[in-house]
DNA sequence: CAGAATCCCGTTAGATACTG
DNA sequence: CAGTATCTAACGGGATTCTG
């Protein structure tokens, strides 16, 4: 893998690490994860996304759908109706988290463990709140 | 794909959560990049990792030298040198994210051209410090 | 139901200065 | 070189209230 550009200073090199810093958003992947199963409406997915506050689920989709990633339906009924979907580059950005998905899922434990056994052997370093 | 743990409320469920977040902090996909090249030490990664402060660089490697992703190894010299290597269970992860980072550099520019186009036609949803 | 708006506090992270 | 320490501004994000 060629990760040259990542250091770069040039203005794509800024973009990559702009959109780096997107999927690093707290939510980002959560959403995305969840979106990835079907279209769902706010408070499915508000739900699903076990911790996640209204406003960050309305802040956090808002901010898939300017980046082109998710699309918001608005059904005009009452009680009124919003779908939220993949769009295909969603999809595309589907496909490379899945990976680090199943990572995280099948890997928990063993981080888990290592943070057990740091935290033993280093009884000084750690933080105050954690 | 099965998500389902991660909408669960089980422990284990709340781990899986607790490593994507992890994942998701600001640093870790960029550090664990770096290091996926080879072994390097502190002031090699600061050069690369372009925006990181000092502070930040050393609070993310900690934290993942915690987690048992990377290994620290500091030669008793003079000047100091430590270097950095990703751990078994960081390759693990490195393997997990490359299809992530080969697709936040081939797609930014696809995003950037959504997020304009958005701009444009909500003149009025911007953020007022974007 | 699906938000928008407001208030407000804790954490984050940058800048700076100091050290082994 | 590779950090630590401190101080502070900024931001993230929760709780609450209100609306079409």
């Amino acid at each position: 893998m060629d990760l040259t550009a990542l250091r770069e200073h040039s203005p794509e090199a800024c973009r990559g690490r702009e959109t780096l810093d997107r999927v690093a958003e707290k939510w980002t992947l959560m959403v995305i994860a969840m979106l990835g199963e079907r279209t769902k409406r706010f408070n499915e997915l508000k739900r699903e996304c076990v911790g996640i506050s209204q406003r960050m689920l309305t802040v956090t989709l808002r901010s898939l759908e300017r980046d082109g990633l998710v699309t918001r339906t608005v059904h005009p009924e009452i009680p009124p109706r919003v779908e939220y979907t993949l769009t295909d580059l969603g999809r595309t950005m589907l496909e490379a988290i899945e990976p680090l998905l199943v990572w995280t899922e099948s890997h928990a434990a063993r981080i888990d463990a290592a943070r057990a056994a740091y935290d033993a052997e280093h009884p000084d370093r750690q933080a105050a709140g954690t």
